[in-house]
DNA sequence: ACAGCTCTCCTACCTAGGTAGTAGAGTCCC
DNA sequence: GGGACTCTACTACCTAGGTAGGAGAGCTGT
């Protein structure tokens, strides 16, 4: 199983800079960051600090500068803390979090039929595993 | 919109078992609770003390004892949690999300044929609307 | 009446996340 | 060479969640 990547907020936001651009300044995931939030830099420098510690980022140095990646997988991090979700939320009782997802955000026609493609492709697999 | 509905991980599974019974003693919130975790009777009555100050929950008295009853509404909660993670996670992606629950816990035939319809009712819905 | 149990209240404490200032080293440009 | 910048390192601080102990009030059974 994977149940151990949590990341709290500001975690998951630099995390998805650093997916987005395989690695990563300071001052570049600080500008990527730069919508909403307005962080100082040295706030970003000591999360990823933080972040380092707990295995999550890693950083090699080019000249005095360091530049950070990703050891967390996206995928793994995608998956554990959406089934975690599931699982607190909904008992993974999966129809009442697709449910609540369709009623929270107003999906497209192209949305669902993609969903459906989606569905159909996993009875797919389904149906051949047995 | 919803979206200040966010409950850590006790927080959450303390609500679940007010939602469950309607009201509740700390004693029986406790008990409920005991599977995995096994928490002294002081923090359970520690954090339900916490959640009323932020509003999450109420208690009346019955002699001298404390009953608890959830504020947040279930609906409201699972609703902002999800699309929360989702917006944080997926920028929104709702098929990515389906996509990973499907991939983390493993669904029953039952299960998607489940989704099928619900996505169906969505179109429905969708096509009504316009 | 008193031991024992159950409750609330108050207090304390630890941890992680989040936020940022200051110091000091290195770089760059005029 | 010196001011302006940019970076890292170090330190500090606040908050919320989580966890629990001790005090003291109120029942309860013998």
């Amino acid at each position: 199983m994977s149940q151990k990547h949590q990341l709290a907020r500001l975690q998951l936001a630099i995390m998805q800079v650093l997916w987005d651009h395989g690695e990563a300044t300071v001052a570049v995931v600080r500008d990527a960051l730069e919508d909403d939030r307005s962080l100082a830099y040295t706030t970003v420098a000591t999360m990823l600090t933080k972040m380092e510690r707990n295995g999550q980022v890693a950083h090699r140095t080019e000249g005095r500068v360091h530049i950070y990646r990703p050891i967390l997988r996206r995928e793994s991090v995608s998956q554990s803390m959406v089934t975690d979700l599931a699982g607190r939320l909904f008992r993974d009782d999966i129809t009442e979090m697709v449910s609540h997802l369709l009623e929270g955000c107003d999906v497209s026609r192209e949305e669902l039929a993609r969903l459906k493609m989606l569905i159909r492709k996993k009875e797919q697999e389904v149906k051949d595993a047995e």
